[in-house]
DNA sequence: CTGTATCCGGTCCGATACTG
DNA sequence: CAGTATCGGACCGGATACAG
C-alpha cells in the first residue's frame, strides 16, 4: 500500500521555506483547528466562536480570524449596526481546508488510546534501561 | 454538503485541553510533517533524514524523531555497530498519520496560488480602507 | 458586541560544544 | 555516525486595558 500512488510529483516536502508551510500552520494552529470544525457547522458570530471554543482569549480568536480571512478561507461579513453584528462563514476553498484538518483531526481523535498505549511503553522501557542506582 | 456525516458525535473540538491536541501538534509541527513524508517512501537513517530535510538541526531532528517514536508513529531500529547505524521507519499508525498529514500537504500545495490572491486581494483592500493621510 | 494596543512570561528553536 | 547538554535570542500567546 503506498499513499503516495500516481498523483504527480508531490509536494516539496524538502523545502522548509516552502510557502505552503505558513498555509499548514494556520489551519493546524491551536484555535485555527477550531475555528473551522465550528464554522464548519454553520455561520458563527464573534461571540458565538468564543463562547464554543473554551479558553480562547478575544485576541487570539481575532488574530485567527484575520489570519484565516487573509488567506480566503474564512468570509468575514459585518452590519453596521449597533451593537455591532459580525458573521463568520467558510469559503469554498476554507470548507476543503477544513475538511481535511477536520479528517485528521477525526484521526487523530481515534488514535489517541494506541498513542497513549504507546508513549506507556516507551516510558517504562526507558525506565528500564535507566534504572537511578540501586535498580538491581 | 456536510462533511460531518453520520460519523459518530465527532472529535470534542471544543475541548483544548483534549490530548489529541498534543497528537495533532506532534505530526504537523514543522519537521514533524516533513519526517513523516520521507519515511512514507522507505526506511531512513539519521544523517539521510538530515540530508532529506534542509535546514533541521540535529537537535530538532532527533527530538522530532523521539516524539514520533515515544508516540507509537516511528519505530527505531538501532544496530551495535561501529560506525553507529540507526534506521528510522514508520509503525502502521504512523502510516496513517503519515498518510493523513500527506494529504493535507499536499491540498496545501494545490492551494498556494489561490491563498496568495486572496491575501493579495486582502492586503489591498485594507490599503484601499486606511488610506495614509494625502491618499485623496 | 467586536474588536485593538501593550506588556510580559513561557516556550521553542538554532548555535555551539561535547560524548559514546 | 548518532546523538546529548547548555545557552541565549526570538516568538507565541495570555492578561489587561482601552476604543468604536
Amino acid at each position: 500500500m503506498s499513499v503516495r500512488a500516481d498523483e504527480g510529483p508531490a509536494p516539496d516536502v524538502n523545502r522548509e521555506l516552502c510557502p505552503s508551510r505558513a498555509i499548514l500552520e494556520h489551519v493546524t494552529s491551536r484555535w485555527g483547528v477550531l475555528v473551522l470544525a465550528l464554522l464548519l457547522e454553520r455561520t458563527h458570530r464573534f461571540s458565538e466562536l468564543r463562547r464554543g471554543i473554551g479558553g480562547v482569549t478575544e485576541k487570539m480568536l481575532a488574530q485567527t480570524l484575520r489570519t484565516l480571512e487573509r488567506d480566503g478561507l474564512v468570509h468575514r461579513e459585518a452590519w453596521p449596526v449597533i451593537p455591532p453584528r459580525v458573521e463568520y462563514s467558510l469559503t469554498p476553498l476554507g470548507r476543503q481546508a477544513a475538511a481535511q484538518v477536520w479528517e485528521l483531526a477525526r484521526w487523530t481523535e481515534r488514535s489517541v488510546a494506541e498513542v497513549e498505549a504507546a508513549r506507556a511503553a516507551y516510558d517504562e522501557e526507558k525506565l528500564r534501561q535507566a534504572p537511578p542506582a540501586g535498580g538491581a
